[in-house]
DNA sequence: TATGATACATCAAATTAATATGTCTGTCAA
DNA sequence: TTGACAGACATATTAATTTGATGTATCATA
């Protein structure tokens, strides 16, 4: 029940949260917006549109595939899972985070 | 002589970079690229086209005020100021940062 | 049966960064 | 003295991404 951030300061790397959340098992889409919530403790809030739209470019890139579950009852929901090469570019982009660390906290950490 | 991330990965916060080289002391616009570059040993650069736009940004939002400088010699220059308001973005953005640094870490350090 | 929650989805607007250029001034070497 | 290079500022166009606003459909429940 907090500020909740934008997600412009983390842009660029919505697509490395996504694949994060999908790296120990498929899940559907809500269920994503909802694990990043919650694992955040509700401080920060990745749009729902936001993450349609990462979901949509990871596959259209080959880096995740998408299938509808099947359930009986209640919404439909289609289901996420990642590929070797979303795997890769997940350790990438984990790289590229770490870097991305070091270099603003080497701009900021004494203030110039 | 590295990779030179792209800065898309620390979009929206290049104007607190901007902000805290101008902190202790007033600088032109080649001279901030230069200290980014410095800084961070070369591995990051900031376009300087990003830079200006910045800089336009910040002084158009009275962020920052600026001056021509009075070179005799050399190429002209023109000088950054940050302002009152300009210091108080800076305590907020950089607060911001240590935030997403938090849940960014949160979200990749256990793999979910 | 109306409301709210779950769940998926798209579009238009707004931001911001990258690429590509362009101008001007001064230094220095051939 | 001329040409190349570096310092320094600047803009225009394009591209990528996030957000707000909407919208549809299903199910549980009061």
């Amino acid at each position: 029940m907090e500020p909740k951030l934008s997600s412009d300061l983390l842009r660029g790397h919505t697509d490395t949260v996504v694949l994060a959340s999908l790296l120990h098992q498929d899940r559907y889409g809500f269920e994503i917006y909802n694990t990043i919530l919650e694992r955040t403790g509700e401080q920060y809030e990745l749009k729902e549109a936001t993450l349609y739209s990462a979901y949509k470019r990871l596959e259209r890139d080959g880096f995740i595939t998408s299938y509808w579950g099947d359930e009986t009852r209640g919404a439909r929901r289609k289901y996420y899972h990642v590929t070797g090469k979303g795997r890769e570019l997940y350790r990438q982009n984990k790289l590229d985070w770490q870097f991305t660390r070091k270099i603003l906290n080497d701009l900021l950490g004494e203030d110039l």
